[in-house]
DNA sequence: TATTATTTTAACCATTTGGTTAATGATGCA
DNA sequence: TGCATCATTAACCAAATGGTTAAAATAATA
């Protein structure tokens, strides 16, 4: 991120708008440099292979989409605080980036390995581990019903996303119910 | 669906397991052949163009989703029965196939008129307005607390769905964590 | 069995696509 | 001003890929 010259920049944002609506394999290199309105021969000048400018990509990716959940983690947060933070944070990212959850989901299930990498090796990651502990306690003090900890995670983070990465679906069949 | 051949069924099969991995753009003629174990040009024979054979694959994918649903939508079972059957079938269904949920959000996303056609000919789709309507009215007599019934129509098809769709991220984040 | 229709394949073809190269423009610097 | 470095491009290349064709194998039919 640092000092990237204006090409870059314009060929980083020009191949974040079309991978995060085709996707690696549904991307093409022509499609990223129109887009960037660059001769196709300087997107390999600057990130080498499709696959080097995708890795960028979805780092930055993974990064966008977990920033402001770290924050939740601060310790001297209340409970449901950090639940507040970590929605408004998924719908105020996703709000700002609609292609963001399904581009990163898709991806992941195509090449597992490469999120783990970036998982462990990326700052900005958000930890289910201490916000379940979280919650443990939460629910000890009485603060929360007594519920499986897991379970709660992930239906937080269920409403959270999947209506945006729903929504084609959901506003299509509306429509056609009329 | 009326008397396929066997090598037609291979096909279908085939073409299923590759498009729901890889989608669309990622699927690859040749991949689907060797599954099925067959030549390349008897796809063409049987179905003519790549774009075709997907057609019947997300045809078919979409009917998979939402068969069980249709049975939720009969007059004559109580709210929280309907609730009960749709949890139910999600579950049954995406737990037998796993790629399905997150294939047909990806192509959807592609190729958005596309589900539109499908959702308007194909027969068995989830009416969400149906359902809303009996949630008002099971609000009006008492039976659930009064909500937003479209919120709450979102939030158990997110509940339902999504766990699945995040399964690797959630599994690869706890396993990180150690 | 001879013939016709159907199924299957190997070999091709045209286009697309990621990637390279060599030349041209620009920019800084001595 | 001349030279060297960096940025940019047009033209090109090889591999991959969807699709076709003509022939071979198989099944149906008379």
């Amino acid at each position: 991120m640092e000092s990237l010259s204006n090409t870059e920049k314009q060929i980083i944002e020009a191949a974040k708008k079309i991978f995060f609506q085709k996707g690696l394999s549904g991307a093409r290199m022509q499609d990223i440099a129109d887009e960037a309105g660059i001769n196709k021969a300087l997107l390999h000048y600057y990130y080498r292979s499709k696959d080097k400018l995708f890795d960028m990509v979805f780092e930055d990716a993974m990064n966008e989409m977990f920033v402001d959940i770290k924050a939740s983690q601060r310790k001297d947060v209340t409970l449901k605080e950090k639940i507040t933070v970590v929605v408004n944070s998924y719908i105020t990212v996703i709000g700002r980036n609609p292609y963001l959850p399904l581009f990163i989901l898709h991806e992941v299930n195509q090449h597992p390995e490469r999120m783990v990498q970036r998982m462990t090796g990326g700052a900005n990651f958000p930890e289910i581990k201490s916000f379940i502990k979280d919650i443990q306690t939460g629910a000890k003090k009485g603060v929360i019903r007594k519920v499986d900890p897991l379970q709660l995670v992930i239906s937080i983070i269920s409403m959270s996303i999947f209506p945006f990465v729903a929504r084609p679906m959901i506003q299509g069949n509306i429509r056609v119910g009329q």
